[in-house]
DNA sequence: CTCCAATTGTTGGATGTCAAACAAAACACC
DNA sequence: GGTGTTTTGTTTGACATCCAACAATTGGAG
């Protein structure tokens, strides 16, 4: 009555790593989380497809469209960036024409930045191929099974966030 | 009785990003992944401390003690790392002397790899301090939750793992 | 046997991230 | 009101990662 519950006794370290042991990878949290995460990555682009978008940037979008003139530092903070990080993303977005850098007058430090027309309107179709790609991805889970994941990864390090 | 369970109706999409609003993405999986990700990244890289080691050079070493003499594309593999990308990690290894490439005989393109004494000592050393960091980060979490939590991350697209 | 195809490790170019250093601007304080 | 400190965006240098291309080597088809 006491034995291992053997689930169907699979290699159990092998998995699609090519056949060689991981050995006690298996047994981190943070390797299981890696490759959840590469798989939404990857998910995430296909799912974008010709509208060539990121995670990244498309965070970058909806933070900016829900603080419409925050300065690139409240940005990068938001978009747990470094300042430095921020700048050639900005850059990118601004050169595909869809946020603004807008300086500030009461202090000429501060760009408030801002999205362009062609940045809602392109955020607008990111955010049904998001939902759709969100959709996808949760597919295998239950509603309460999805809450638990997200109530689970909060409680990981907590005093990190 | 058919109200929104209400539990305790924070800011909700505020947290630590600075006082910026997040809009949806509080909404998605990837953005908790991510986060969850890089906490437990940067506590992996304070518990290695003064050993200077990454949870993707660790693996290497992992798969290296557990597949000795396989070779570089293998390796690659198994770490879910591109052919190329080994190289320069390998490198790291190697220069530090904890691996050696070795030459096969058989097929002179092929780099067989293992692990130095030097390697094979500090993997243990390296083990230790992981298992304590793994315990740090479930510390909030019962042995059944941790379980729970690795289960619903491998149901995350699935058929891309 | 010869020649074409596949494999292996590597290089080079692109991208995304961080940390450190910097100039410009604003602020603080005496 | 002048001087030192802080803030802001940027530049630079360092990594890690990917993809595409490459030379060396092996294997296969005829």
């Amino acid at each position: 009555m006491s034995e291992t519950p053997r689930r169907k006794a699979r290699p159990l370290a092998a998995s699609a790593a090519g056949g060689a042991k991981l050995g006690l990878l298996p047994g981190l949290l943070g390797y299981h989380l890696r490759l959840a995460q590469r798989a939404i990555f990857d998910d995430f682009a296909a799912a974008m497809g010709e509208l060539d978008m990121s995670p990244g940037l498309f965070g970058m979008l909806v933070i900016i469209e829900a603080n419409p003139g925050l300065k690139q530092t409240e940005l990068a903070n938001a978009a747990r960036l470094d300042r430095s990080s921020l700048v050639p993303a900005l850059d990118k977005l601004e050169a595909r024409g869809l946020v603004a850098r807008r300086a500030s007058v009461e202090d000429r430090r501060v760009n408030g930045i801002s999205l362009t027309a062609a940045g809602t309107a392109l955020l607008k179709k990111l955010k049904q191929r998001v939902a759709r790609h969100e959709k996808r991805l949760v597919s295998n889970l239950t509603a309460g099974e999805r809450e638990t994941l997200v109530a689970l990864l909060q409680r990981i390090l907590p005093e990190h966030r």
